[in-house]
DNA sequence: CCAATCTTTCAGAAGTTTCTGAAACTTCGG
DNA sequence: CCGAAGTTTCAGAAACTTCTGAAAGATTGG
């Protein structure tokens, strides 16, 4: 795999790109991508080859994307090295990537805002700064917690709950409708 | 507004620290920060000050946060100077960024995999990451067209069906046995 | 049209991040 | 216990980003 084909090279480019613009870096992103159109499990030296990487940062960049979860670890029989794979599925990485940004960024976030929330304000310009903090602190509440939530509903549901989009907004009234004329609450 | 109180000063600081993390500069998390929880429209001399950065880096600042669409410039009758607001509402934050990040990195990544899934594999590697990408398309064209849609409800029902969460699944699964039983489609 | 008052730009300094490659470390078979 | 085959660490070089402050540009009242 010393030279990698025009489709894979341009995948890979494409998210260095992305990569450097979150906090990511460029060769963390362009390692996933490469693990991630795969046939089979990389090693350590097989990535450095293919993107012309040193050892070291490749070996920084695997270190990272474990500390991700974005990558399991395997081994061949027979052989020492390790070789490292990609959830072939999307969705599993979507949600990976979101419990982790989770933990790492919105956990920071709400426990500063909690604590900002139980001063108590002693000027005029403190009282509506709390109040701006308590409708941001409120909007990630529900966010999070609506993302538990989908989280544990089953693929099959959520591809057609997302599939019906808009619609649901119908769904709704009708329902209100059953409960405010027929059934009782 | 020389010097913050504590508590605008940790919020402050926080979205300094989380900025930096994203692709946003520390300097913007900061601006911006301030902006959210200013009882009133800033111009650039009194983030200037109450920051201490320069008046440069403020206007750079500025500029960037205009781009996102997260600001909006006003002017006091008689004052030539510009002053700088944020929507107070933490939804409407959101959903700027979200339109954003959507334009400036799902769009082009989106374009960049149907390019890819046009050229015919022409052999088993590419053939097995033409599925991976595939997969990951259809992925983000779901998320994505499942957003427009959420995006145009009203803020109420919104609610309603984030408080809703999974049982949203219950509503589903009985909607789909009243359709079996009695409504025709 | 000028002076005043503001904003923007930009070159270079300062600071930060990333990358390399050599050295240290680990693990394992024999 | 040794040597081979791998992995990790880390100091310093290179690359990149951010920040400042001075200069240029814009706008407006008189």
């Amino acid at each position: 795999m010393s030279t990698l084909t025009p489709l894979v090279s341009s995948f890979v480019g494409h998210f260095g790109e992305m990569g450097s613009r979150w906090g990511i870096n460029r060769t963390v992103g362009q390692i996933y991508a490469l693990i991630f159109v795969a046939p089979q499990p990389l090693n350590a030296e097989q990535i450095a080859e293919a993107l012309d990487f040193s050892r070291g940062n490749v070996s920084m960049g695997l270190k990272e994307l474990q500390s991700w979860r974005l990558v399991s670890m395997h081994h061949v029989p027979g052989d020492r090295r390790e070789y490292f794979q990609a959830p072939q599925d999307a969705w599993e990485i979507f949600q990976t990537l979101a419990e982790e940004r989770r933990r790492r960024e919105i956990e920071p976030t709400l426990s500063m805002l909690r604590n900002a929330l139980l001063e108590r304000p002693t000027n005029e310009a403190d009282r509506i700064a709390q109040e701006r903090m308590q409708g941001m602190h409120e909007l990630i509440e529900l966010m999070t917690s609506w993302f538990d939530d989908v989280q544990r509903l089953d693929r099959q549901t959520l591809a057609q709950l997302m599939k019906m989009g808009a619609k649901v907004q119908r769904l709704l009234e009708f329902t209100g409708k059953v409960r405010a004329g027929g059934a009782k609450e």
